[in-house]
DNA sequence: AAGGCGGGGTG
DNA sequence: CACCCAGCCTT
């Protein structure tokens, strides 16, 4: 057989089985023990989310959260407070829904059949195939960002995976290559894989595949896979008001849609500050010199310029509501707040 | 099929 | 600055 030639779906597994044992992560935090909970919860913070990222904000999580009664009998306030920071927060109300789903309809515990996971809220295809494999070693396939890359690269799969019919195609090779009955060991294996060997930066000579890796024989195995068509994104700039009163900073809670869903964030001012603190507050507020400076925010897909003014409530009118909060900093429990909130927030305040 | 949805790490 | 990361959902 010759040099790039695919190896047959066995001696692939094998292989990648063989390099796990020695070279493979055994020690993540979800994998001790690794509960269909524990699983499920990692992997929807690793949705688009970097393991060193995730492994602090699990560790809080499960702390708080510690099964999946205790997550459905949560506040949903109470469990975005736990993600704040971590983005893409449409994760944690699906959980939320989804641990509600699991014990009012399902005994607590997950289905056994890939579709029955695969339909519950937050849950795709290779999520549903992570935590049945994972946790109770059921033979299904996945496809993450770590498994496109090694088999793109080991089969010479061109074009971005975002393609539908490219997408398809991995999958086929994924399911051919998982292994029935050490679909557990191979799935982790494959994701240590692609992230400690056959990452940004591959390191071939290290590789349990590179004898009959395409893209490696091709001379450049890091053009596959393809990328994502590259698109200039939008500048968007707003006024944020951080309004003292009450003893704290006038928070507002956001929509149920668009950035920031359902997150406590401050009061977003359309036009002049004080117009509009009259029109939605029914109050004066009075300016104050020291605001913090402009900064800027950068999204996927725009970038976000901030303005913030502070000021200071002339009354004491404005009463806390299911969308209002007055917060103080110092002596609050934080409640869920963006990434660029909580830092603007959390400055010196002016000592006055 | 395409776009929305965060934030941090890295080059 | 750009791109990427244990994706899913809506339109």
């Amino acid at each position: 057989m010759s040099a790039a030639d695919p190896a047959p779906a066995e001696d692939f597994a094998t292989a990648v089985l063989d390099w796990f044992e020695r070279h493979g992560r055994h020690d993540l935090p979800w994998q001790h023990p690794a509960t269909p909970y524990r699983v499920w919860i990692s992997e929807v913070m690793l949705q688009q989310t970097q393991v060193s990222t995730v492994i602090p904000y699990f560790e809080r999580f499960l702390a708080r959260f510690p099964d999946v009664e205790s997550l459905a009998a949560a506040d949903r306030d109470d469990v975005l407070a736990h993600w704040a920071g971590l983005g893409y927060y449409a994760r944690a109300r699906n959980l939320h829904r989804c641990a509600r789903m699991l014990v009012s309809q399902h005994n607590g515990e997950f289905p056994h059949a890939l579709d029955d996971v695969a339909a519950l809220p937050g849950i795709g295809r290779s999520t549903a195939g992570a935590i049945l494999s994972l946790s109770r070693n059921a033979p299904h396939a996945i496809l993450d960002g770590n498994v496109k890359r090694v088999l793109a690269r080991y089969y010479a799969v061109p074009g971005w995976p975002g393609q539908t019919a490219v997408a398809r195609r991995l999958w086929t090779l994924s399911e051919a290559v998982t292994p029935r009955r050490r679909a557990r060991d191979f799935n982790q294996a494959m994701m240590d894989l692609g992230a400690t060997v056959c990452n940004r930066q591959p390191q071939c000579q290290r590789c349990p595949l590179r004898s009959d890796c395409r893209g490696l024989a091709e001379g450049d195995p890091t053009v596959y896979p393809g990328r994502r068509p590259r698109r200039q994104k939008p500048l968007r700039q707003t006024t944020m008001l951080i309004i003292h009163g009450h003893g704290g900073i006038l928070l507002e809670r956001r929509p149920d849609t668009g950035i920031w869903a359902g997150l406590w964030s401050l009061p977003e001012a359309t036009g002049d500050p004080e117009t509009w603190a009259r029109e939605q507050l029914g109050a004066g507020i009075q300016l104050l010199e020291e605001s913090p400076a402009t900064l800027r925010h950068e999204f996927t897909h725009f970038s976000l310029e901030i303005q913030p003014v502070r000021g200071r409530l002339m009354d004491e009118t404005v009463v806390a509501d299911n969308d209002r909060l007055w917060y103080d900093p110092l002596s609050d429990e934080a409640p869920g707040l963006p990434a660029p909130v909580h830092r603007l927030i959390h400055q010196k305040e002016p000592s006055e």
